[in-house]
DNA sequence: CAGGAATTCAAACGACGGTTTGAAAAGTGG
DNA sequence: CCACTTTTCAAACCGTCGTTTGAATTCCTG
């Protein structure tokens, strides 16, 4: 309702979402949070009932975004070859690789979740991934149309394993020994190639 | 060299090492380490010089036996067929699906250092993941003879992503709404369809 | 068995974590 | 402009953390 203390609670949504995707949940105090976004400390438990609650919001608003970041091109995906439509798919997933934007943020803090997640986050996951796994078993459907639902929902988990631990590792991969290099043309060829393996991979499987 | 501090010691590794797997480094305290191996608290100062020596210890020994569990047996894979030996690669990279040996908790502390790594870990990497990954760079080498060597790299990473997907989601692959169920049958199924989509993804590489 | 080194132990230390407090300041509606 | 609510603030509280300490105990060796 009133302006000014929104301007507090954005300041310290702003900091949290990228002290969260820097150093994880456990790994970043209030202190920390309330430096980088200039408020008063006791200002999180005043808007936000304590760092849980900071948290459950970062993660809501990441998931939210992503999630309608992603379905928003859902439809575009069915006016293509099932080929260009899975090449697209792969292209937009190995997109964090390029930057530290807003997308690569999100992703990275889902990637804290994913040793020991929170709560919160699987209840967002049950709730909330499963239009996100809908689309990519629709994509992976799409080559294997006489496939059942496991074969089909493993193949979808199969899609995301290939793009992720591309996004999930980069910093090691950008190291010895694999030293890869990630400019925008190094990415285009990534994709160009995963989606080719992946293109390959799955056709056969209605042709034999 | 004297034996009764080994027993201490060893009673400590072990305790550290399945806390270590179970929280991660920071949620897992001192504290917690000693009830568990029911030793003193100041055992693991005295033994490993503090925390961070213990868990570098723990990380070490966890490194070393993944990568001889899977040298060993590089050579049994030269005698197979390139397409039988990426299978039997696969199935090994899943085996920590099924339950929670030795094997699956060492995959679990390398899980944790995959979003921020310790400095610790990433000299071990460096220093030894090098073999590693070179064994799988050999596997899909036999199916893309004249690949060049970054399109090799990449396709080892991209073959062992394909797994990890499966054993670092276990957990939250096994609830709604994938719901995978992860017995020894179904492991053995995965197994045989992800190599199946593997061979034929890298196949047409050097056939086209 | 004595002597010294190695190991165990309970207790405390200092630092840092999230949260609470109560008063001051700023904002809002009549 | 005044009463009232909302928001900010500095300080302190309380718990947990990893580590240190110095004495007690156990172990090994000559």
């Amino acid at each position: 309702m009133t302006r000014p203390s929104e301007v507090t609670r954005d300041r310290i949504m702003r900091a949290a979402e990228r002290l969260f995707a820097e150093s994880g949940y456990d790994g970043t105090s209030i202190r920390a949070i309330v430096a980088k976004a200039k408020v008063n400390q006791a200002a999180i438990n005043y808007h936000f009932d304590g760092k849980d609650g900071l948290y459950r919001e970062v993660l809501r608003v990441a998931f939210r975004t992503l999630t309608e970041h992603q379905l928003a091109h859902a439809e575009e995906l069915k006016s293509m070859s099932r080929e260009e439509a899975l090449s697209q798919f792969v292209r937009r997933q190995l997109q964090p690789l390029l930057g530290r934007d807003e997308y690569s943020r999100h992703m990275r803090i889902f990637n804290w979740e994913t040793v020991q997640p929170t709560t919160v986050f699987r209840n967002l996951v049950a709730e909330e991934a499963a239009p996100f796994l809908g689309l990519a078993g629709d994509l992976v459907r799409r080559f294997m149309p006489d496939a059942d639902q496991r074969t089909v929902t493993v193949a979808a988990v199969w899609l995301l394993g290939q793009c992720s631990v591309f996004v999930r590792n980069r910093e090691q991969l950008a190291g010895p020994p694999v030293s890869l290099v990630l400019d925008e043309e190094a990415v285009e060829w990534l994709s160009a190639t995963i989606s080719h393996w992946v293109v390959s991979g799955l056709r056969p499987l209605h042709t034999n």
